[in-house]
DNA sequence: TTGAAAGCGCTAACAC
DNA sequence: GTGTTAGCGCTTTCAA
């Protein structure tokens, strides 16, 4: 706990001289300065950052708070934020909320060790980050709807994701599409579930209340829905989960159950979590922009750090990326002249995937 | 940024009543008490964590600097600090040092502003950590060796789970098996490669240095060296990859030239990662127990934060998780004498799993 | 039962 | 060039 006073009684000096030496403030003589850096060696000093911060006001540091940390998809949304936190001259911290209120949620939260917060937690509730959000304390949020001054807004277009991958299946020429929920409470579910229904409305299929399914947004939610459906009276001809775990689960147990993806079943999934690129048959899937996410929140959280209050919701366009677990796609001359496919890629193992962007905002094809 | 001060006026009583008040000291009337949360509520009041913490001398926040926070494994590291944390009453912050030295390696590390850190970052010198180690600032390396009083090691026995993994291909059969290396700066390849030498020689076979291939840890190295190995003039019967990535590069490789897993090549690799369970077929590998590190990694800390320094280094074991990759296993009955199965679980997927333990501390068969 | 004041380690006027 | 000093917001004796 060596401190500046003993760097200075060791050189010899005063306090502040110490302070503006170690800082290379050129009012201060070489020859001192050689003197106080050596004292500092000596003693081990290393300087209080939280000193230093209470006395600037600022701590130069933003926290990131994540609720489970062992999800599939933050280490992305991570890479971005802290991609532009670096350039901006902040540091990134990282704090689980799960381990509840008295864990990183109070400390890095409401406790003003760090500059802002962006929060990616569906369960901190609203009146706590209203109660938090300040001008001196700015926060942005994922992935959910808080009406706040100092409370900003970064989200995906959800409803449009699943609006283009209930549509690719119809596309296909399914018809009977089931959809598989997350959990009730989550706004993300309801709104793919919103995006379903209106291609099913759109393309003036009626959404049969036979082929709506609930999960809770696991694998294993997944694998048993999957056995119900292969089990069921009426198999629906493909289905469009609300995210990638619970489509591997049916995955697993339709081809367990010895039926084919997709001759007899095609599934859809949403997120594009790694894993999805190596099941069998890959998986079709609604592509998150996590990394820019990451990038649009920091970008947000950096104005109103800034001063700039003004700061209006982003909303990301998500990505449809085609896989062989979703089969039987048209080719490009009969799709319909208001569906524009925009660009194409080849995934690593070579097979052709088609990734079309929520906006279809251009009919030609770049590649 | 109301602070104290502000509260104390607000409620017409001084700043230490109103410190003493929040903290519901019983010292304070309750009339008092309630007009000071009154005041504190009205103004939006909130505590500067850095002031008390500075004030107490410390944080109970203990950094986790890990390199680069995409990896696959760092997840199931993080929950097993977290859970031991949050019993100890820490808050775990987890900083990510790829940005350098200005970043959070600088703000957590060097600054004084958590008690401790568990670091796992290959990359950071040990000049470093030996400077920053103190009594009062106690570090845990993952994964490395430091001499230092305050430092404290933490580490599962790559070279041991190498061996295994390499005995396991020698008793089910093959004789030509291949290295993959990964980084040649990182220890874990080293021991790895360490452990399947000493199998081989323990075995009577000889290493040929044309089955060692130099990868860089990643996917795509792994994939490059597959299509080597396959078009090699001699080649292998089977490989053991230094870490999953490299391994499943090594499958799609030899899978696209048309090769069988395992009947052409067996594979086999190192880490555990989510996806080698849902590769075609699902990959052999060494698990190393990351959950259980972190546990041990925040017990060291805790220790050593009681005041406690006298901690030896902690090495966990390995486990071999035998899955189809590695192909023709012999009966439990035709193992020599002095491999013991010790435990068998079967996989999700309800195909049968082997789990042994690098120890082979008991000949019974647990289940 | 409450208030005054010292001080955690640092920075930055302002003096000398 | 260098030293003195007043805080940053909080906790915590010690007086009143």
């Amino acid at each position: 706990m060596t401190g500046l006073r003993d760097v200075a009684k060791r050189a010899g000096v005063s306090i502040s001289t110490v302070s503006l030496a170690l800082r290379e403030d050129p009012r201060i003589k070489a020859s001192t300065r050689q003197r106080v850096v050596a004292a500092a060696a000596d003693l081990g000093y290393r300087p209080n950052g939280l000193a230093r911060d209470l006395k600037a006001g600022r701590t130069g540091m933003i926290s990131v708070l994540i609720h489970d940390l062992g999800g599939p998809f933050y280490s992305e949304l991570l890479r971005g934020v802290q991609a532009r936190t670096l350039d901006l001259g902040y540091t990134t911290i990282v704090g689980c909320t799960a381990g509840g209120q008295d864990g990183a949620l109070t400390r890095l939260l409401t406790e003003n060790r760090t500059d802002g917060a962006i929060v990616l937690d569906a369960s901190i509730s609203e009146d706590l980050l209203s109660s938090i959000a300040s001008a001196s304390f700015p926060v942005v949020v994922l992935d959910r709807v808080v009406a706040h001054p100092y409370v900003y807004l970064v989200t995906c277009d959800h409803e449009a994701g699943a609006y283009m991958a209930t549509e690719h299946l119809i596309q296909s020429g399914y018809r009977h599409i089931a959809f598989v929920s997350g959990l009730e409470s989550s706004l993300h579910s309801r709104l793919r579930y919103k995006g379903y229904l209106r291609a099913l409305s759109e393309y003036d299929l009626a959404a049969d209340k036979e082929y709506l399914y609930h999960g809770t947004y696991t694998e294993d939610s997944g694998y048993e829905i999957g056995l119900r459906m292969a089990q069921a009276q009426h198999m629906p001809e493909a289905v469009f989960s609300a995210n990638d775990e619970m489509a591997i689960g049916i995955l697993r147990a339709v081809t367990e159950y010895g039926l084919k993806v997709p001759d007899d079943l095609a599934i859809v999934g949403f997120d594009d979590v790694l894993v999805t690129q190596y099941v069998t048959p890959p998986l079709t899937t609604v592509r998150q922009p996590m990394y820019e996410l990451g990038v649009e929140a920091t970008k947000a959280l950096s104005t109103a750090l800034g001063g700039n209050f003004d700061i209006r919701p982003v909303v990301l366009q998500t990505e449809l990326v085609i896989r062989a677990s979703s089969g039987r796609p048209r080719t490009r001359d009969s799709l319909p002249a208001h569906v524009s496919p925009v660009q194409l890629r080849s995934s690593k193992s070579g097979q052709a995937q088609g990734v079309y962007t929520a906006s279809g905002e251009g009919p030609g094809r770049r590649d």
